[in-house]
DNA sequence: CGACACATTGACCAGACTCAAAGCTAGTGG
DNA sequence: CCACTAGCTTTGAGTCTGGTCAATGTGTCG
């Protein structure tokens, strides 16, 4: 993991936003001035914790998250995956008390900048403002695509699912190509994702990988049919919204 | 149903973004200022539809709606209900293709806004645009509890974890109290809701009643042991955030 | 009054869960 | 460089929640 300066974090927040919506230079700029604390994390380190009250955001640099809640009896359902690029806890701008905790999944780098910074930001650039709004409206929409997989997908179908979402997402940010990506998830995390055990995902793999869709081993998916699981799936990728960007 | 004049379209929407944020006059004057149509719509008919490019969006002044999805084979998938008071399709402002539909569940007055209108008074209005995007994350914080309902609690608790956040989000805006409420959801809604079967939500909602826990007839709940509804369930409110608003 | 949508019931089935026991594997320290 | 360990994966047997199919009630509205 290399150290990394806070030009880099801030153009890494521009990058995301500008696949986002289109920026001016003026917006891009005022990106650039923003303050930002970079810090290196654990694998499986909690972020920020259900009850919190956030000062900052948080910017993931380098490796892999996640949002979670702990329920009774040591229950514990994930809510999303986010990777180098994602902007965890924006809700936290304007929902104060954090209902879910976020969490590494891997030893990570995030930046964090101050809420203030940020609300003065959108508060001065609308179209920066707008920017982040849909942000957020995408992530909602992968909770609803979340819902649906679990509400009227198949366990397998779901776990088909998950892989096409998270290659994708993969890929955006350059993460992933040839039908290969890093992943590093356990089927413990799976299981807590789809809301099943981690027994049952154990007996999905061995099915997948039966029936030739995938390979995975030592934390690397490959997915060796792709169009059969896109397929099983039903997998749409526009929920996503990986090309178009919003009209400036 | 009585006719619905502008001027109160707008005098909810108002009062709908004060439940959200605190306003000054001069954004209750604006937001007074934008242009509605108002309509009448049947029960169980689509108010935007799956890939459509919507241009307004969608207030609900009187009756039920519902986000859904259709899939493969009849498969439905619902993904939020919505009560009058509701500013549905915000996210079409900033992504422009539905991903999935609105419908209304009863007989419905709904008012529409021009996308133009509310794009213009959000970028002139940056506390406006806070409101509206608070009002999209408290949506999204519904969706990360629908997951994890459908992922971490039994068919029975899911049910009653649902009455609670719809028994609270009508107490919100008027429409019930004393324990009871209009229930305009048909056993197919609620089971398409959590991703199960009607025939197994009308077997919880016998042990329901057969607990004393609710009444259910005639369109009409009612909560006949609200604590052990909220025990039963794990209910805490806080992601409605119906009491706080966002610091102005 | 009739029709249609909605609710209820029963019998049987299947996908996913539980519990428990082995196997692996990567990282650690000696 | 190897042995140890902790965490992860795999497997089997039995169970249970929720699904399926099909028939029968019960409203409610024109």
């Amino acid at each position: 993991m290399h150290p990394v300066p806070d030009q880099s974090a801030l153009g890494m927040l521009i990058r995301k936003l500008e696949s986002v919506a289109a920026l001016t230079d003026e917006e891009r700029r005022a990106i650039k001035s923003l303050p930002v604390r970079i810090q290196n994390l654990d694998a499986r380190q909690d972020i920020v914790h259900d009850g919190d009250q956030p000062t900052h955001c948080c910017l993931i640099l380098d490796g892999w998250a996640c949002r979670y809640k702990m329920l009774s009896e040591g229950k514990r359902q994930i809510l999303s995956f986010h990777v180098p690029g994602d902007v965890l806890d924006l809700q936290s701008l304007h929902i104060p008390t954090m209902d879910h905790s976020l969490a590494t999944l891997t030893k990570a780098v995030v930046a964090f900048i101050p809420h203030e910074s940020l609300r003065e930001l959108t508060a001065r650039h609308p179209g920066l403002a707008a920017a982040f709004w849909r942000d957020t409206l995408i992530d909602a929409a992968v909770f609803r695509e979340w819902l649906i997989s679990m509400g009227r997908r198949s366990a397998f179908e779901h776990v088909a699912h998950l892989f096409c979402e998270l290659y994708l997402k993969l890929h955006a940010v350059g993460l992933a190509g040839d039908h290969r990506c890093p992943m590093p998830l356990t089927q413990t995390d799976i299981a807590d994702a789809l809301g099943l055990t981690p027994v049952h995902i154990n007996r999905v793999l061995q099915e997948m990988r039966g029936r030739t869709l995938i390979t995975l081993r030592s934390r690397m998916l490959v997915i060796e049919a792709w169009d059969e699981l896109l397929r099983v799936s039903e997998f749409n990728p526009t929920y996503l919204q990986l090309e178009k960007r919003a009209a400036a």
